[in-house]
DNA sequence: TAACTTTGGTTGCATATACAACTAAATTGT
DNA sequence: ACAATTTAGTTGTATATGCAACCAAAGTTA
């Protein structure tokens, strides 16, 4: 009953430190970035002309949050707001040369990231465990996420 | 190599999910409070007395964090700082009234959370996300979380 | 004991986060 | 076609978050 046996403790903490070492490997190579920059970054890369909507339920955040952080990216150069023909309501986002190029080192930083945080974990544990935080995130879905 | 494969991807996601989830459920109730007062409260009801640098560590969260959510909890009357005699650098934490009060309509809510967030997974694999989930905060900790 | 270091905590600053309320544009229903 | 609704995005406000820089107190070392 103590609360470091509930999931949403585990969840948290292990994804805060995930959250702080990224963070402090590109404050280390000098990027002013941030993980949730460096997840748009990556959305963009794979998925380009798509919108904010979508990159907040992608990431299971607010529209609101999402809209200030391409604010900051834009003012940044690193992403482009391209305002739809067919649908004014709607911006297009598409990544600045700029960020195309941070993209490869990003991804550099992430996967070393990733490394460490699975280090001494089985294949088959790890596999589960993205299976698991999969469905929680499903059934907890309340924002298209 | 797509984002949605990560990790990271995988732990903030459900993480900001679980989160949300935890936050609606306080407001539907009228109290104004967050997920991380609520884990303070719990800290602070299994272990009265303990220091903000202890809850930082435990919720691998940066000391100025704590520091600030603390203040705010003492301003609305969750917790009281006392000064310690010993060691006059540090407070020594403890639940008011109402704060301990507040604590079991709190479980309830994050029991009922983590219920809706553990359906359909069994409990083998459930522990083995909770233990891996564990082991990669540890293989991460930078702030003795 | 005096100088140096470590430690718990705070403040300044910039970013992230969500809800409420809003606007403009697209969609739907009749 | 026109009114009602939905949708994408923005702004206001309050909380959360971490790093850098700081302070005071405790601990360490000469």
């Amino acid at each position: 009953m103590s609360p470091e046996n509930f999931i949403g403790y585990q969840l948290k903490t292990s994804g805060r430190a995930f959250t702080n070492e990224v963070n402090s490997r590109v404050k280390e190579l000098g990027l002013p970035i941030t993980i949730e920059q460096i997840g748009i970054i990556f959305r963009l890369f794979f998925n380009p002309g798509t919108t904010q909507k979508d990159i907040a339920g992608f990431f299971c955040k607010d529209k609101t949050t999402i809209a200030r952080i391409v604010g900051t990216m834009e003012r940044n150069d690193l992403v482009v707001r391209v305002p739809s023909e067919i649908d004014k309501r709607i911006n297009l986002l598409y990544l600045t040369n700029k960020g195309k190029e941070l993209q490869s080192i990003l991804i550099k930083v992430v996967l070393e990231t990733s490394e460490k945080a699975a280090k001494g974990i089985s294949k088959e544990e790890l596999e589960i465990t993205k299976k698991v935080l999969n469905q929680i995130k499903i059934n907890l879905d309340d924002k298209g996420c």
